[in-house]
DNA sequence: AAACCGGGGCT
DNA sequence: AGCCCAGGTTT
C-alpha cells in the first residue's frame, strides 16, 4: 500500500477551505493550533479571526493586559490556552527575537506548545517532515494499521509515531499533515466512518476484522465530580462586587461574583448562613430582589450546579471593600467571565433592580 | 499513568 | 447521557 498516495488523491478532492490552511506565517498558524487544541473547528474559526484582529503580530500579543487576552477567549474554554499564548510571546521577544523558533524541539520548549502542536508548527510553518499527531490521527492509524496500543500510554505513542513517520510524505509534510487531519475529521469519524468511500477499505485492518467501533482503543473516565455554587450580584449603590480567580482550580484568572461553595444541592438555599454571607454583611440587612432556579452547567469533568442570587445591600463589612473590587454595572461587560455567568447576565440584565 | 482543565455539537 | 473535539500541564 502507498499510504501517502493514497492519501494524496483523497485530499486533492476532500480538501477543507480553512483560514489558517496554505499560509506560512508562523504566528498566524501558532494562533489556529492553539486554538484548535481540543476545539472544533467551528468552533475556532470565529474566535481565530477576532484574536488576530486583536493581537496581529506577536508584538501586539506581548504588550497586551492578560486580562484583554483572556476576554478575547471568553466562551472558548481552557483559559491557561490564553494566558500561555501571552506569555510566550513576552518571552519570545526577549529570548527568540520576537519570533518563533525554527526547529521541532525548541518550539517544544514553549508554554502551551506541546507534541502535536510542535510537528503542525514545524511542518506547516516551516516545512519540516516531522508528525503532527492529535486525535484524528490516533484514529487513523489504530484502524488501518491495526495498532491496539493505548494512545496514553509512552510504549503506545511511540509506536503511533513511527508508523506516522514512516509512511508520511516528506517530500511534503505540510500537505501530509494537514491531508491526515481533514481525512480523520470528514472521512474515518470517530463514529460511524463513512469506509464504502474510503479509499484505504481494502487494506484498512479495522474495516476488514470489523473492529471500527473499537478502534482506537479508548482509556475509561472516570466519573464527574458534581459541585454546588450560588453566586452572589451584590449591588451596592451603582456598583456589583467582582473577584478574579486566583485558586488552582477551573477558570483560573477569570472574573466571577463573590462565590459560596456548598457541599450539596439542598444547601444552597441556606447561602444566608454561609461564613462569607457574614463576612461580606456582616449583621446589616440586606434586601434579596431574585433568586434564580439551579442551573446546570456541564464541564467535561465536574458538573455545576449554579444558583444566582441578586441582592442590593446598602451596608458592606471593611472587608468586603478590600477583598471585592466594586464594577460599574455598565462596565461588567469589560471582564472575562466563565461563559455561566455571561450567558446569565444576557438573561438577566443587571439594570433592573437599580 | 492519571488527573485536571471548558464549552459545544452530535448522536 | 455519552462521546469527543487540530491537547497540554501538573500531580
Amino acid at each position: 500500500m502507498d499510504f501517502k498516495k493514497l492519501l494524496r488523491g483523497w485530499y486533492s478532492v476532500n480538501k477543507r477551505d480553512l483560514p489558517w490552511r496554505d499560509i506560512t506565517n508562523p504566528y498566524h498558524i501558532w494562533v489556529s493550533e492553539v486554538i484548535l487544541q481540543q476545539t472544533r473547528v467551528a468552533q475556532g474559526i470565529g474566535y481565530y479571526y477576532r484574536f488576530l484582529n486583536e493581537f496581529p503580530t506577536i508584538t501586539s500579543l506581548a504588550l497586551a493586559k492578560e486580562d484583554k487576552v483572556l476576554k478575547v477567549w471568553q466562551g472558548l474554554g481552557y483559559y491557561t490556552r490564553a494566558r500561555n499564548l501571552q506569555k510566550a510571546a513576552v518571552w519570545l521577544m526577549t529570548n527568540s527575537n520576537g519570533e518563533l523558533p525554527k526547529t521541532y524541539d525548541s518550539l517544544l520548549e514553549i508554554p502551551g506548545i506541546g507534541p502535536y502542536s510542535a510537528g503542525a508548527i514545524a511542518s506547516f510553518a516551516f516545512g519540516l517532515a516531522v508528525p503532527a499527531i492529535d486525535g484524528n490521527v490516533y484514529r487513523i492509524v489504530a484502524r488501518i494499521f491495526g495498532v491496539f496500543a493505548s494512545t496514553a500510554s509512552a510504549t503506545g505513542k511511540k509506536e503511533f509515531n513511527d508508523i506516522v513517520y514512516e509512511v508520511m510524505d516528506k517530500d511534503n509534510p505540510a500537505q501530509f499533515n494537514q491531508a491526515l487531519l481533514d481525512f480523520g475529521a470528514l472521512q474515518c469519524t470517530p463514529r460511524k466512518p463513512n469506509c464504502v468511500t474510503c479509499p484505504f477499505n481494502s487494506v484498512c485492518y479495522a474495516y476488514r476484522n470489523n473492529t471500527i467501533e473499537s478502534l482506537p482503543v479508548k482509556v475509561m473516565k472516570g466519573a464527574v465530580r458534581s459541585r454546588f455554587f450560588v453566586y452572589l450580584i451584590v449591588k451596592y449603590k451603582d456598583s456589583i462586587l467582582m473577584s478574579k480567580r486566583t485558586a488552582k482550580d477551573i477558570w483560573h484568572s477569570l472574573y466571577e461574583f463573590p462565590l459560596i461553595e456548598v457541599d450539596d444541592q439542598k444547601s444552597l438555599e441556606s447561602f444566608q448562613n454561609s461564613t462569607l454571607w457574614r463576612k461580606i454583611f456582616g449583621k446589616s440587612g440586606v434586601y434579596i430582589n431574585k433568586v434564580s432556579p439551579v442551573i446546570t452547567h456541564k464541564l467535561s469533568h465536574q458538573t455545576l450546579n449554579i444558583m444566582f442570587v441578586t441582592l442590593t445591600a446598602s451596608r458592606l463589612s471593611q472587608w468586603a471593600f478590600r477583598t471585592y473590587s466594586f464594577v460599574s454595572t455598565n462596565n461588567v461587560g469589560d471582564f472575562s467571565v466563565p461563559v455561566v455567568i455571561d450567558n446569565y447576565l444576557a438573561a438577566e440584565p443587571l439594570g433592573e433592580y437599580l
